[in-house]
DNA sequence: ACGAAAAAGGAAACCGGTGTCAAAACGATT
DNA sequence: AATCGTTTTGACACCGGTTTCCTTTTTCGT
């Protein structure tokens, strides 16, 4: 028997079972060469005394952790937060955790740092988020740590098996329709940085979905922000001096669509009166924000566990293709443009 | 020498610099009984190698794993981020790593919950945030397991190792006082919900200062809140119900004072010529809302690295007191009363 | 210079699992 | 019943550190 107070281990089992911590072993790893009775008889002690495998143990003997890690530069808080529940939704009860580790994507040794993270902890897999998850060279380097990934992201970056995609683009297309049947036609578009996809994925849903509705959107239509407040701000400002008859604003994000009522109400323009603004992302911001923001939501917390479930269980339904549709929320943001005087 | 590709050992130190595997492992292990000049030969030897010692390997023959847990039911996102942001400023370069969990406090299987994840993954020590910090029990809990835990409070809630400190309450007290210095006597509270630690010490700061001013403060000059943005639109349309004469209003947090600016804006009182609003965590909102809100911010970043430390390191510093001074965060929320009649 | 105490080093066992490979058990044939 | 080819199972080394216990060396007082 194990003595009392220390958890009981594979040894315990292996004895009062009568057979060798080999075998118990097996049975732990589901090995499809046991005879039925033998895993039967070892399954019945381990639930008796409570054992659980040692995963500290198993890291060293497979040179693997069970941890996932989430490696993010902060798209934004709540959704890195919903993403963490979303993966917890995934390992609770079994005997992985999520490790998280904050990277800076400006910083020059991003990579060997990860590098190096990756080297020490030997995770089992990691989960890339936006917008590092764009980042080839990151993938290419768990591919030849031997570590597991999957990425989030907005368009097709990776095989199935690495990849939880949602459908931004289709998504504004669709947020761009309803705001020409509400009656809109001159629409402007803060962008995204260069160089995110989301960003690129939002700018093209946008200017395909005018193109089909025969709007024009001159140059002057579109500005570009970092997806930071200030930029949504300054974007405004700049759209609105050089298009003021604009009557609709989509933001590629809700920070910039909340920098964007910011700008509305200093040069005292009524919104929705008077102009109508879209966000996406349905941050906490879009709620809170007055009056509350119409914005397009992803599921990320499903997502977040879908991902996971691909890295820890990729058997069950791992390599099919995971593309989660978002949905527009509907706040006071938006009206009917105004008639025109 | 260690076979390319796969990490050095400790054996591949002991070889090169000529030393049994122990003593490799007492200049790891800092031991105080070698001799200076062994010391740094090992430690020469390690550096020229790059030699990590494997974390896996300690933590079966350690029985307790370098990992910190950060435990927390989600106050607020960012307060949750920038506290992960601050552990990973602790425990950069170094084996640790930061597992999070997400816990709900409403559980009744909180505990146990909690019992079996420390157990499972034996974490080296791990980080209570607020307000599950203020559990008793829990604190209790990893003793009891010979876990580490550091918790952050708004009170002296534990010992100095175990504990992190701001001072709510002092803050709130000056920060009354600078309303009172614009002019205002008639504040109203919005306080947090009962049970939590940080509301008990905002609403004392609040009253403390009120009574050296001489003010009154009667019952329909407080309301609660949930600390959610919701209540904090209730609690402010039933004060200003009550007391439509109140020209300031301090809410416990961020959240409820952007739902004070939603109540107020439903009824038509503007913010700040008619009425002040003050908040308090510095949260993101605080910054976004329109006007920009005055608030109070506690340096969450630092708190955490303290904490981290505590933990890590407990000989550096960790056995004195932590307490981390708050300030005030000017910005638009804020104005002298308006004039009488 | 000598003996005792303190410091340094090493061999082997251990932490709790997994991998390899050979032995044992089994079933089907002859 | 003996033989052969499969399953099943177990003995033993190993993952990369720490620990125990003991021997060898230093250091120091006298």
């Amino acid at each position: 028997m194990s003595k009392s107070g220390s958890a009981p281990t594979i040894n315990d089992v292996a004895r009062i079972a009568g057979v060798s911590k080999k075998t118990v072993s097996r049975v732990i790893n589901r090995s499809p060469l046991l005879k039925d009775a033998t895993r039967q008889k070892v399954e019945k002690v381990i639930a008796e005394i409570g054992y659980i495998p040692n995963p500290q143990a198993r890291a060293l003997a497979l040179r693997r952790n069970f941890l996932l890690g989430l490696l993010h530069d902060n798209p934004n808080a709540q959704t890195v937060l919903n993403f963490q529940e979303g993966v917890l939704d995934a390992i609770r009860d079994t005997e992985f955790a999520l490790v998280v580790r904050p990277v800076d994507r400006h910083s020059p040794d991003m990579l060997e740092d990860i590098r190096s993270f990756l080297e020490l902890q030997r995770l089992y897999g990691v989960l890339l988020l936006p917008p590092i998850s764009e980042n080839d060279e990151l993938a290419q380097l768990c591919r030849e740590m031997g570590c597991g990934y999957v990425r989030m992201g907005s368009a097709a970056l990776d095989e199935a098996e690495h990849l939880v995609q949602s459908n931004d683009r289709e998504m504004v297309e669709s947020v761009i329709d309803y705001l020409v049947e509400l009656g809109h036609r001159r629409i402007g578009l803060i962008e995204g940085p260069t160089g995110f996809r989301s960003a690129a994925e939002r700018r093209e849903g946008f200017l395909s979905a005018m193109k089909r509705h025969g709007l024009d959107v001159p140059d002057s239509a579109t500005a570009q922000g970092t997806y930071r407040f200030n930029s949504g701000v300054e974007a405004t400002n700049k759209l609105l001096k050089a298009e003021p008859r604009i009557t609709a604003l989509f933001a590629s994000n809700d920070e910039m669509a909340a920098g964007a009522y910011h700008a509305a109400r200093e040069r005292g323009i009524e919104v929705p009166g008077q102009l109508s603004i879209l966000g996406f992302d349905n941050s906490p911001i879009a709620a809170h924000i007055w009056p509350p923001m119409t914005t397009v939501g992803w599921p990320i917390r499903e997502m977040a566990k879908a991902a996971a479930l691909k890295l820890v269980d990729p058997g069950s339904d791992g390599a099919s293709p995971s593309c989660f549709p978002a949905r527009l929320v509907t706040r006071d943001s938006v009206a009917p443009p105004p008639k025109e005087g």
